[in-house]
Formats: C-alpha cells, sequence, structure tokens
DNA sequence: AAACTATTCAACGTAATTATTGAATTGCAT
DNA sequence: ATGCAATTCAATAATTACGTTGAATAGTTT
C-alpha cells in the first residue's frame, strides 16, 4: 500500500545488516570464507584454492572487505585478506547452523530417512568411549577433511560423506560403526549412518557431535 | 581459470547455506523477522507493521519459508508465520553484531569520532549503579523502542539515536548523563555522548550494554 | 627505465531480484 | 451454492548481481 513514505533510521540500519547478508548469500564467497577461516590468502591462493578466475576472486574479496567481512593488507605484491574478527565466525557458524537444519528437514521430508527413527537411536558418549577401550568399535568422522584436522575422536577415520561411499570398502565388516559430526542438527551423521546400513554395517550415530564430546572432557586428538 | 568442472559437494553444501543468506539479505525481510521475533502474525499483518504491500509481504515471507528460517500454520482463513527455530534468532543477532562493529568501524574513519577515546571511556556498571542510587545522573537508553519496552535500567530514558536531538531539549543541563545500547560494539551509544557532548552535556556511555548489566544481576525494570 | 607479478578496474551480456498489478485460490460464512 | 476475506500466483518492468574479457595500476626485480 504505502510506497515507503520516510527511509526510517530503523531501515538504514536493516539495509546495512543486509548488504552484510548479501556478502554471505553466495555459496563461493561461503568457500572464500571458509579458507580465509585458517589463515590468511593472497588472491592469487584464494583464486586457485577456489577454482575460480583471479579477477573474480578479487571482486569477491573486495565486496567482502566493503562491508566488513574481510580486511586485507599488503605484502610486498600482494595483497593478503583475512577475516576482520571472530565475531564474523561466529556469523558463519550460525549460518552453517542454520543451513544445516533446513537440509536435514528436507531430507526428513522428501526421503523419510528419519522414518525408522529408533534404529537411528544415536549411542552415548560414555557408551562409545567403553567401546573404543575395548577396541570393538569403528569410529568415523563425516565432517570436512579441515575440521577433522583441526581436532577429532581418537582412533577416528575422517570420510566426508561424499567420499564415504568409496571408502566402505576399506571399512571392516565384522566391526560396529559409529559415525559422528559437527552437533545435533548436523546431518551428515544421519547420512553416513544411513549410507552404511544400506551396505550391511551395523552402523549408529554418536550423539551431539566433536564440539559436545571434546566439552565433556573425553579424549581428543 | 578452470571453470568449474564439476559441482562438488561441498559446494553444493554452501549453496544451500547462500540460499539463507540470501534470505536475510534484503532490509525488508530483516525487519520482518524482527517482527517475528516477538510472536507469529498474519501476512496481512506483517504487511502493515512492515508498510508493505500485502502481495509484496507475502513473497518475502514465502521466501524465509522456503529456506528455513520461517514456519507457517493456517488458522481459519488466515496463514500465520513464525520463526522456525531459536537457531535463526541466533544468526539474526549474530548478523547485527556484524553489521554494527562495521557501522563503527566505518564512522571511526570517516567522522573520527574515536579521536578523543579517553573522552570517551566507559562508566564502569558499579560506578553507574551507585550515582543512580545518589540521584546525580540521568540514564539514556539508545536502543530501538520495542528493545527498551522488553526491559531497560530503572529510570532509564528511551531516545533512539535519530530522536535524541528532538528530545534534547528535555533532559536537565545540569546533570551527567549516561547512554547504553545493545552491547560493546554498539555504536548508538557513542554517537549518543557525541551528540550530547556536541550540546555541551557531560555525557558518558556504560560500558557494554543493557544484556550484560542484566547479567551482572543489577536491577532491571 | 623496462620487464614482471599481483591485483584491480571498466565494460559487457546474462541471469536473478524486487515491487507492482490484477487475476486466481482457499477456507469460512451466509 | 454464493459471496467474502486472506493469501497466493503470474506476468511485467526496473534494478542489481555475476562472471568474463581485456586494459590499467602498483610494487618488485633486473
Amino acid at each position: 500500500m504505502a510506497p515507503m513514505s520516510s527511509p526510517s533510521p530503523k531501515f538504514e540500519l536493516f539495509t546495512q545488516f543486509a548488504e552484510v547478508a548479501k556478502a554471505l548469500g553466495n555459496p563461493h564467497r561461503l568457500a572464500i570464507l571458509e579458507l580465509l577461516a585458517q589463515h590468511e590468502r593472497g588472491v592469487d591462493d584464494v583464486a586457485s584454492a577456489a577454482r575460480l578466475s583471479v579477477a573474480n576472486a578479487s571482486q569477491h574479496l573486495r565486496l567482502m572487505r566493503k562491508v566488513g567481512l574481510l580486511v586485507s593488507r599488503r605484502n610486498g605484491t600482494q595483497i593478503l585478506y583475512r577475516m576482520s574478527d571472530p565475531a564474523v565466525l561466529d556469523l558463519v557458524r550460525a549460518l552453517h547452523r542454520v543451513g544445516e537444519r533446513n537440509v536435514a528437514e528436507v531430507r526428513e521430508i522428501v526421503g523419510g530417512y528419519f522414518r525408522q527413527r529408533d534404529a537411528l537411536e544415536p549411542v552415548s558418549r560414555e557408551e562409545l568411549a567403553r567401546r573404543m577401550r575395548d577396541g570393538l568399535v569403528t569410529v568415523l568422522d563425516v565432517r570436512p577433511e579441515d575440521e577433522f584436522d583441526a581436532g577429532h575422536l581418537p582412533q577416528a577415520i575422517n570420510a566426508p560423506l561424499r567420499e564415504l561411499e568409496k571408502q566402505l570398502r576399506d571399512l571392516p565388516k565384522d566391526r560396529a560403526v559409529v559415525a559422528y559430526c559437527r552437533g545435533p542438527y548436523c546431518v551428515f551423521a544421519f547420512e553416513a549412518v544411513a549410507l552404511l546400513r544400506q551396505h550391511g554395517f551395523n552402523a549408529r550415530r554418536l550423539e551431539d557431535g566433536f564440539p559436545e564430546w571434546k566439552a565433556a572432557g573425553l579424549p581428543v586428538v
């Protein structure tokens, strides 16, 4: 109805915030952010890691710098970009959480993964710790490789979901498998368990995920 | 260089996440989210509160539902929308934090507000509490009105930044003024102090913001 | 100074987003 | 059934976003 009479102060603020969100609204830029979450990188470096043209990577980086997600510094001939602040990582993590939850729900409706819900009951941390001590279980970390590298359960095998199918032949069929992920909403663990069961494994998922395991004071590598 | 050979699994995930961020990348939708953070509302209700046409509001709402930020239910003839999950509010808050910090930095560079940094040293919570008991200070809440209504410091006057200038004449000039905001990065308090000083007030800002005051167990209305 | 490297700029075509309009649904009430 | 209210759909026009290309800039090396 009303055609936006005055550009209210609140609206201006929301416009600012929206600029930040827009800068996150592109898969390539999210990939770049993940790269820069580890350490600062030059444009060329980012471009090849993200499989983008240099000019395109430069555009993305400059946009994110413009809205305050990144900062840059010059080192000789190259420009190094990095995340501006831990709050940016918090923001990205919050986005991942919401996105993951959404993926999980879509799968639940479309594919019906959660039908046999009892079959997917999680293993408690305590139970897994006990079975690990007895050497009776294969532990599968289905998070992306870099998160695995930054810390994981002892004896865990890293098998990012899309590579899990290839790695199936290397898993002993006579041992139970417990898969874990980033946290309670992370859909990877559910999917991993479903896939493993399809291939005849005795598979279950760990309750919650790696951060909760670590926070509970259980051993980490 | 390489034109994106295969649509990698990681890229698909990031595409999902980017859809969520895109849905946040519009000032009207952020305004709608703030409305729905309070309680669920019908389309018509949202449209008039956000000053949008009904069809336009419907489009925004459906988009946010599609990416999982909102859910809806039917109640007779109307459709009620609400936030799907507390994680969505966390995401919005994280976005606000980054956006606020960004606004603050821009102002710092352009306007030089933070030049006389010592003059803007914050008042500690304890000091403010003491001075409030002695009745020696005017307390200014420069957050938006709805946040003020949801809880504020005792005796505080709500003066959203853009309305502060109008309210200046009503403030007693012989009393010190302490302004506070959402938190440590919130730029409103800085700007309020700068404006008050321009007009001859003895003004300072409170350390951190309202949530921290409340968390410290100090009195709240 | 010239050659080289890394990055940015400018211009272009394609695609996506936004708000508007008017028509089409959907459920409820008469 | 018919009419009514709330919402959604479909088509449109204006704006903005995206990636490519080739040229331009800034700093380093010879």
